[in-house]
DNA sequence: GTCTATATCCCGATAGAC
DNA sequence: GTCTATCGGGATATAGAC
């Protein structure tokens, strides 16, 4: 094989990888917006600009779409959170990504949960790359909000195990689109607000 | 007309209407259990315990079930806030009203909410019962959260729609189904997490 | 009004040429 | 790998007998 070969091989495959990314960047706001199971494959394909046998040439299945922009969104988290200050207080880092993640879902980048019972959560839970993903994620948040708690800055009083799912809960909350619908509010606002309810509570303080 | 046959239009009309009830509870707990997406009916059909023709004889689509469902919904929850106390502090009766939509979606009885821009939504919004019935419920809690507001009992800094939709969006947050599935806590347990992660936050105070 | 049986459509997935 | 064309299953909705 000689090194022009390489070379075109290692081209096609970048045309390769960059089609896939389109395409599960495509899936991911579909999700975002209508959620797995009103989203169809003609309408990824259509989107993306190619046919939808091309599709199922890169994924097998419809799940197979979902569970690939799922580990994309992981990934994205994990890198995120990779680039946060490790000396820093462990509340900052996740009021940092909470906010993270409203400001991906008012970007319509943050596919919207399954529900506990979607057909999508059996194909999830039996992905082990997904699974492992959400295993770290889930162990670095534990961590820092079990350091937040012993530090005073979070309610000791919750299980840890609560205040992750309230975390985990607020990533498709749509309460920020009923607040974006109203139109009274920017999107920085709304974050806000929803970083306000959702730390500080709607009782005074 | 005699008397005996207006005895027998009023018995067929009460077996119309059991049944119809009938129907419309098997719809609601389908809606909590799968969303509307997934629900079928054929399924509600089978559960009910009838042919699939015989409920499009009671409602016209499967978008008139979800609708049926939501107003029954609607109408409980107007029952509800019928019955508490006006004078009682305006923060308690929200307590209240809030408690209820988390019991209810524990006992499978709360429809999950449309998603923005699911299919449903465009249904529900030309519906005017289900908006006068909205209207009424969002009028009496924005008063109540304008009180609680005034009285330095809610967040006086927050829109009094956010705290609305903060407390709306509870109604159907996976987080219960989450900490239920794990196991280690009671159902009474959950809704007080739920409620103090919801009026509190997750701060310490 | 209730049933069985069926029409009709949509969607996920595939066949097969290029 | 991409396309057009199509299959097969399942879901909503209806026809027509009783």
């Amino acid at each position: 094989m000689n090194p022009a070969s390489i070379v075109r091989v290692t081209f096609k495959q970048q045309m390769l990888q960059a089609r896939e990314e389109a395409i599960v960047k495509t899936v991911n706001r579909l999700l975002a917006e209508k959620g797995f199971e009103a989203m169809t494959v003609d309408e990824v394909a259509a989107q993306v600009g190619i046919a939808k046998a091309s599709l199922y040439k890169h994924f097998a299945s419809k799940e197979a779409l979902a569970v690939a922009a799922m580990l994309r969104v992981i990934r994205l988290m994990q890198d995120f959170i990779q680039a946060l200050p490790a000396e820093a207080p462990a509340l900052e880092n996740l009021r940092a990504v909470v906010r993270w993640t409203l400001e991906a879902q008012l970007a319509a980048d943050m596919p919207s949960l399954p529900n506990p019972n979607s057909s999508l959560r059996a194909t999830l839970v039996a992905n082990q790359d997904y699974m492992a993903g959400v295993r770290v994620l889930r162990d670095r948040l534990s961590t820092w909000i079990a350091a937040a708690q012993a530090a005073g800055a979070l309610n000791p009083t919750l299980p840890a195990i609560a205040i992750l799912y309230t975390f985990y809960v607020r990533a498709c909350d749509p309460g920020l689109a009923f607040l974006r619908m109203d139109g009274l509010y920017q999107d920085e606002q709304i974050v806000d607000m929803v970083m306000c309810t959702c730390f500080d509570g709607v009782n005074a303080r």
